[in-house]
DNA sequence: GCCTTTATGGTCGTAGCGACTATTAGTCGG
DNA sequence: CCGACTAATAGTCGCTACGACCATAAAGGC
């Protein structure tokens, strides 16, 4: 913040980009568009956009978010900011610092191809790539953002519809994680924790069932998962 | 990254902010510069500057550390990005976009007024502010930020000197978590998680040493730690 | 010598979790 | 209606890790 008399300083472009992840049939999504123009034409690429002057990096990513989406109302899903991209050429044409954000989705929209994008689709996770400039990198950044706030947080929440049973709360979690968790373990984990989740009295999903119908649960006021819940131990996990 | 024809994009100023926390006296300080001109002149503020034309955030942190602290070599310093920040009106001058960092020093060199700063200084973390700009909540962000992280990662041993006691490691601990803890536990731990420290054969820290003296350790290679070391509990910290 | 200080070595009880078994309540296919 | 299948729910057992302690060792101060 010092220096604006004895440095020289160069305006930059600054841009938002959004990893928004959601479930479908049980499989991590990404929302991406495929660019209409160079570079990278015809590539996949994350929605975003440049900021306005007078928005913050967090407003633009929600309407950029609501714009790629085309929900009504994005004041409720999770937004969460991941970090800055400032590659001197991450971008070949220009100067452009990135400020990527994650959003969390349930039960996810057929996006318009609203906005800007030439079309915007929703690809699985796993076949995702390569996409244009660093974004490969921001969605694995995401991926494994993500993956860390499950254990820590309850925004596994955020992926699911607002009445949901615990079995559908779990897939949450293996399907981030990619592993397998004990059904009778996790639902004690989960009950046990204050806040996390809440029953909705004498309700119980019917629909589409074999099985025994499941018991419904809200999201609860908690935010924070203490003590942790730590996914299966690989060894040396990035700090 | 898309509408570059059909949006009119603003330029930004881009800056760095660097939170330098250190451990001094077996208390936290923060390296601050106090302000020469308007606005908020006289007032202290975080070490910062703007990005040169072909530097990444993360090279400019990297300089301007080595420009405020006076080190020589800055490179084995642990060095992290934390948020970027963007509000509008976050400088009263002009739009400016905030990459800040953390950064985390063993023994503190007194800091040279060098670069563009009237002054540097290092002052105690709780004595700090009010800061200009919005850099009482960065250093917040900071402080947060680095007592989450001594939960899961090594970077504790980023505070001490090449070659410390478990009984400094734990202080590390202590001062950021502002908490007691109990030193056979502590130890058990540590000593417990391979990778985090390794003995140095047959050396002790007789220095200044009331007491018996002490084992000497290295940082070992682990970055991770697993299980976490988490701090006692208070009720819903916050995700 | 004795007391203080700090490091180090240990015990004990318990909360939490992984692995596993059992029961319940539904659908589906005859 | 009956049994096979499926998924949810309930409970058990054992181990690990940790919190709260106590004990001993090795230094300095007096």
């Amino acid at each position: 913040m010092e220096g604006y008399d004895k440095y020289a300083y160069e305006p930059f472009a600054v841009t938002v980009d959004l990893a928004v992840l959601t479930l479908r049939e049980g499989a991590l999504h990404v929302l991406l568009v495929e660019r209409g123009q160079e570079p990278y034409a015809g590539h996949w690429a994350l929605p975003g956009g440049f900021l306005l002057p007078d928005e913050s990096a967090e407003t633009a990513a929600r309407r950029e978010l609501a714009e790629e989406t085309g929900l009504d109302d994005v004041s409720g899903l999770h937004l969460e900011q991941l970090r800055t991209y400032s590659e001197p050429d991450r971008d070949p044409r220009m100067r452009v610092v990135s400020v990527a954000f994650t959003a969390l989705l349930p039960e996810p929209p057929e996006p318009r191809g609203g906005g800007d994008a030439a079309q915007a689709r929703w690809l699985p996770y796993d076949s995702a790539g390569p996409l244009a400039f660093d974004h490969d990198r921001i969605l694995a950044d995401a991926h494994e953002r993500i993956g860390a706030r499950l254990e820590n947080s309850c925004v596994a929440t955020a992926f699911c519809p607002p009445e949901f049973t615990l079995g559908e709360l779990q897939q949450v979690y293996e399907t981030v994680w990619g592993t397998a968790l004990d059904r009778p373990n996790f639902r004690r984990k989960v009950l046990a924790t204050p806040g996390f989740v809440e029953p909705v009295p004498g309700a119980a999903r019917l629909t589409g069932g074999r099985g025994k119908p499941a018991a419904l649960y809200r999201a609860g006021a908690a935010t924070s998962l203490h003590p942790p819940l730590l996914r299966p131990s690989r060894e040396g996990r990035p700090a």
